[in-house]
Parts: C-alpha cells; structure tokens; sequence
DNA sequence: GCGGGGTGGTCTGTTCACCAGACCGCTTCT
DNA sequence: AGAAGCGGTCTGGTGAACAGACCACCCCGC
C-alpha cells in the first residue's frame, strides 16, 4: 500500500506499520481522530485534503481494523479502534520530535493527565504519578506557540480552549467544561 | 515535501515531522541507520529501494539535520545527529504496533537495556532500572517472529545475532554457523 | 601504469498516486 | 416543496516512484 513493491519483504514490523499508516495524511487524519474529529467533512476541511484522497485512506484505515465508520444513516461518524488507539505513543513521540526538532520551537499543544491535572513530560509521563497515560486521559490545550499557526475552521477554534480527548468536537462551538 | 499543498498551514509540530521523515521509505531508512548500517550500498541492499529515491531521501534527511553524509573519499557514511537519534521513541513505538496490530504477532526483534541485561517493555521501558534507554543503550537480537521474514543481504544476516544499536555493522561478519 | 571490480550515484521511459474541481445522490432544515 | 449541507465519485493534469541502463570515481592486484 504505502510502499509498493518490496515492502512486504522487509523483516520488520515497522514496515508493516507502514502499510497502514504510512500513506501522506494518514498520521494526521489519526491525530485529529484523537482529537475528537469524527465526520468526513470536519477532516477534510481542518486538513485541506483532497475528497478523494480523504475517502481513500479512511477506506484502509477501516479495513485494516484503525477506525470504524458507525452510523446507519448517511453520515457516518469515524471512531479509532483499539488498535486505533494504540497509535497514540507514535503520534505523540514524532509530534514531539516535530516540537523540538523544526523551526520556531514552542509547544503549539500542551497534553495534561487528567486525574492528577498535571502536564506529561516528553517521553509521555505524568510528572505527578509516573504513568504513561493513554489518550483518553488526556486533555490538550493550547500551548504558547499555537498562535503562530491559527487556522479559522470549525475544528481549530473548538481546539482553542482544553478538550478532553476522543470526546466529539462539538459542532456548535460552545465550550465543553469537564 | 512529503505532503505538498496545504501541508506547511497544519497548526501542528506533526506536520512539520512529516516534512522531513513522512516521505516514502524515510523511517525504513533510519531504522536501519540505528541499526548501525552506514553505507548506501548497503541501505540500498537490505531495503530493495531504488538507487534514485534513496539518494533523494539520504540528501532531504542530510539537508534536514536528521543524518550527516562523513565523507571518506568518494565513499561516504551516513551517521544519524543528536536530532536523528531522538527519532528513536517514534520508530520504536510504530513498530511496536506493527508487532501487535498486524498478522502473524512474534516480535522480529528483541530490545534489551545493555547495563541491566534487562529487555524492555512495550513502553521502551527497562525492566530493571525504569529508565527509558536511548537508542545508545539498547541491544538488539532476533525475537520468535525473525525468521519468518528471513533475508539473505550482509545486513540482514549481521543483525541475526545480538548487536549494539548504532555501531557500525561489520561488513566482514563472518557467516552464520548453526 | 593498467585492467577489473566495487561504490555511489545520474538518467531514461513507464506507471502510479495525488491534486483541484466538477458532479451527484441522499439527508436535513425551513 | 425547495434549498442547503453532507459524503462521497469521477474526470484531466501533474508530479513522484519504479526498474533498469549508464557512468565517474576509487582501490586493488599485478
């Protein structure tokens, strides 16, 4: 998929991995996912992804077990898996390396452990209990160098304020409290 | 780069990593890099990659900061900088979901701290101290998984007993006798 | 000095993925 | 009923990846 010929022959899982999450967008389609973005239009306009390729790569990341598309109706809503949600130390760590590795380094997001309401350091620990939290034990909240990239869609302003992961990004903008 | 248009407004540190290793074949490339392989001949050996798009990658991670190109004559090394190895709890974590999230689940490659002779956790966690090893700090052996996925290249028949992430793999290695 | 092999690339044509943008059926709102 | 929004599909054009040929440079034995 991602890699073509000669991919499936490499002794490692990592290649594998890239199969699946490897292709141009998927990694941030996923990180939005944990966000709480969940319908097909919210990604596309948050992104600026082509429709086509959108509708591409949420058909793998459903058939290979990363998201499920619910809904009966026309407008299915995007949920991630287990295994879906076992791609969060990866997001995490390249988003990190992203901060302390590019131009301009000041956290754009910075990640809370929600029962202790303490920060997580770089390798993903609560600097109050020691644990690795997974995402749904998380808040995220704008850091101090978010401004320097401010987007105007739906999506970015409901991320302007804290936001407990995987809970739905709420349509009508209005804040969500915990 | 990796992603083209509308990829440099994404208000995320993710998409700036993206720039750099998101591109096709990148992380496959650094892996080996831990690994200890340096040598283009080599990359191109063990991976089964094109000669055009290895030297494009090897030149974008170079102009990135990610590798050095240490020019012994006309036959360079490329060595991973302090920025390239902090790509370490990234490709550890993608390929540890590959190990558990994709067929056939025996890991291809065992991790274990080298001064506490202590694998590590899911989480790059040793065992032992608690710490989180860097790259430097780690071993690598063949796990259950490896010979499902047996190649026959230098590279792939060095790594088939213990070796020290990031020293160089011995091109004269003396062949496997069992 | 000279030939041969290995190394580290570049240069082709072809195939394939991504892109913008048009189009379309379905659902929901008024 | 009419209009707007949603979740796609379907084009033509463009750029990237591929296999494979080609080539300059270095090093070795002689």
């Amino acid at each position: 998929m991602a890699l073509g010929t000669g991919y499936d022959q490499q002794g490692c899982y990592l290649a594998r991995a890239l199969e699946v999450v490897g292709e141009r967008w998927t990694l941030l389609i996923l990180r939005d996912c944990f966000y709480g973005v969940r319908r097909f239009t919210d990604l596309r306009e948050h992104l600026d992804i082509s429709r086509a390729v959108l509708t591409d790569r949420l058909d793998t990341l459903v058939a290979n077990g990363v998201l499920t598309r619910e809904g009966s109706g026309g407008h299915p809503e995007y949920l991630l898996t287990t295994a879906g949600r076992a791609l969060w130390p990866t997001i995490f760590a390249l988003s990190k390396w992203g901060e302390q590795h590019t131009t301009g380094s000041h956290p754009a997001r910075l990640f809370s452990h929600a029962a202790c309401d303490t920060d997580i350091d770089d390798a993903g620990q609560c600097r109050t209990c020691g644990r690795i939290p997974g995402p749904e034990d998380l808040v995220v909240r704008p850091g101090p160098g978010a401004n320097a990239m401010r987007r105007s869609d739906r999506v970015a302003r409901a991320l302007e304020r804290p936001h407990h992961m995987l809970t739905p990004i709420d349509p009508a903008a209005d804040p969500i409290t915990e």
